[in-house]
Formats: structure tokens, sequence, C-alpha cells
DNA sequence: GTCTATAGATTGATAGAC
DNA sequence: GTCTATCAATCTATAGAC
């Protein structure tokens, strides 16, 4: 399962092979399909993965007292990221486009995942008491995502760098200080 | 090739067959071979016709007296075309992403087409008076391809639209008026 | 549960008639 | 230049030994 997450981001979907993962995972080809009886039900489990690396993500920001405080340390976690994101762009992001240009129903798994993230944001803007809190979450995450095509794109992490730091600076001023 | 250009947008790159192109250009498999050696020559010829668009946008937008008014121009042109985006993305940033996922050269044709648009982008800023003409035309672009993401992942055209509102109001506070 | 071997289907690419 | 037929390679998926 790990391997298969790694792969797809690295590869994409389509590209990836099963024997791709397989040889990632440094299982025989055959082992695969014991726990996964189709590439599809492979694509399924690396969604609920991301679903479930961003229900940890927002527990333990949410350990965090200040709202601000919170989506700034988000913002940090992107910047973090920001090597990975040059060579492969988001990890969900680019998952979340690929999905979107099939006709199964992957792209709604996809889909309520973007907006539990944007969800969460949002619920962070409205403890800041803004009453435009839907557009501002849209803004920042938005921002993330455009900012990662561009730094994958142009293979410059230092534009995801910057950003970040227009980005605190945005979050600042959105939160009243 | 126009065939090539629409369906690599609706499908991606990988999922399409040359058979897909074909059949959308009523032509016979073999005579896609004809003009085009390999699947990637036509990938290749699509970047490129990615390229003339935009250099064929740009220039009717250099016909506009004001360069606030060819920006708010550039961002109406992205709403009008929401509805595409909610079903298939960015014409032009799906199909970047996906090619940075492929280890042949391909990606760095996408890139220079990227960066064509940043720097055309970053000229009117600067022909606005603003020094920091290249970090507004990166905060431009990456809002616009990470509201196609959403608007895309979301099915939702009416982001499109609210955030184009907001990056007209964004433009004529940095224009300064 | 693990692993090898292979079936079955698809697809990129080519040969060759017209 | 156009079109049909097909090869060769690849990949998903399965069968079956261990």
């Amino acid at each position: 399962m790990r391997a298969a997450v790694r792969i797809f981001h690295e590869q994409g979907v389509e590209k990836t092979t099963l024997g791709d993962i397989a040889r990632a995972a440094e299982v025989p080809l055959g082992n695969v399909y014991y726990y996964f009886k189709t590439k599809d039900q492979l694509v399924e489990a690396a969604v609920a993965a991301h679903c479930a690396q961003l229900d940890t993500l927002t527990a333990q920001l949410d350990t965090l007292p200040d709202p601000a405080e919170r989506l700034r340390t988000l913002v940090a976690g992107w910047v973090d990221q920001r090597e990975t994101a040059a060579r492969f762009g988001c990890p969900f992001g680019t998952l979340a486009s690929e999905l979107d240009k099939r006709d199964d129903g992957l792209d709604r798994a996809a889909a309520q995942v973007m907006r539990a993230l944007l969800d969460w944001v949002e619920s962070q803007f409205a403890q800041l008491g803004r009453a435009d809190a839907a557009a501002l979450a849209v803004e920042l995450v938005a921002a993330y995502q455009g900012m990662s095509v561009l730094t994958n794109t142009l293979r410059d992490p230092g534009l995801m760098a910057a950003q970040g730091e227009r980005l605190r600076s945005w979050i600042d001023g959105v939160a009243g200080r």
C-alpha cells in the first residue's frame, strides 16, 4: 500500500503498472492480486490512504490553540514538502487531477478528500470570525494547488518557498493583526 | 492534430490510445503514423499547439491599451472556459502535470510554455510600475491553476466564476486604483 | 499466504495493397 | 497519401504449485 501511494505519485496512476508496484514493495506480482483484486481497488485504497493522512494531519493541527497558527503550520508543512512537489507535484492534487480524466467513480472519492480539506480550512477562518470563511478557504487551498503546479512544471522549489511566505503574511492579515 | 489536443485534454495523454485519436479525427489508424512517427511526437505537437495558442492570445491582448485591462481580459477568458475546466481541468495545466510524471524531455517543453505565460503576465505588472512584477505573475497564474484544480475536482464551475471576480478586484488593487 | 507461469486483451508501431 | 491487416510488446488478471 505504501509503495503504491508513492509510485502512483511519482509516475502517475496510468503510467504505473502493477509490476512497478510489486517491485517497489519487493513482493511478487501475484501477491498484489491476493490483497487487491483489481488495479482500481489499489487506486481506491490510495485515495483512502490520502484521506487518512489528512485526518491525522488536521487532528495534529487541532491541538494548536490558535486557528491562525494552525493555518500557518499547515502552510509550513506544504513548504517543507517543496522538493517533492518540484519533482512530482502535490501528492494529492496530481492524483485528483488524474482521476478526473476517468469515467469511473474514483474521482468522486478524491473530491470528498479535497472537500474535507476545504471544510477544515474554512472552519479555521470561521473561528477567526470571518464571514467569508468559505471563499477564503478556496483561496488558500487553490493557492497551494496552483503553486504546486508551477513549482512542479518549472522544477523550482523556491517558488513554493516564496509563495509560502506570502501566504503566511496573508493569513496574518486575514486574521486581523 | 486538433483531435489529438482535444482528446489528450479530455482523457489525459496516458489513457489516450492512438486509436482514440484516429477515431476522433475520423481517419484510419495507419494515417496517424504517416504524419506522426510515434505517440511522443503527437504529444510534442500538442504542446506546440498550446504554445501557438498562447502566442495568439497574448498578441490579441497586446492590442488593448491598458496592461490592467489586458490582465482582466485574460482572467475573463479563463472564467469563460469554466465549464470545460470543471469537466477536464485547465487544458494546459493538466497536460503539463501529466508530462512531469514522465522521464522524457517533453516536460521541459511544457515548462517553456508556462514560462512564456508567466513572462507575459510579469511584463504587464512591470508596465503598471510594480517592482514585484515577477512575484505577482506567479501569484496570478498559480491562482488560476489552483482554481482550475479545485473547479475540476469538485466539478463546480461556480468556483472559478467566484475566484475570477476576486482576481479582477485584486488586479484593480495591484494596478493602484 | 507466497510465488511462478501464463492466459487474454490492449496497444504502439509497421508492412504492404491500393 | 490512404487504408487494412497484423506483428510484437506490454499489461491486467488468473491458475495452480508450494
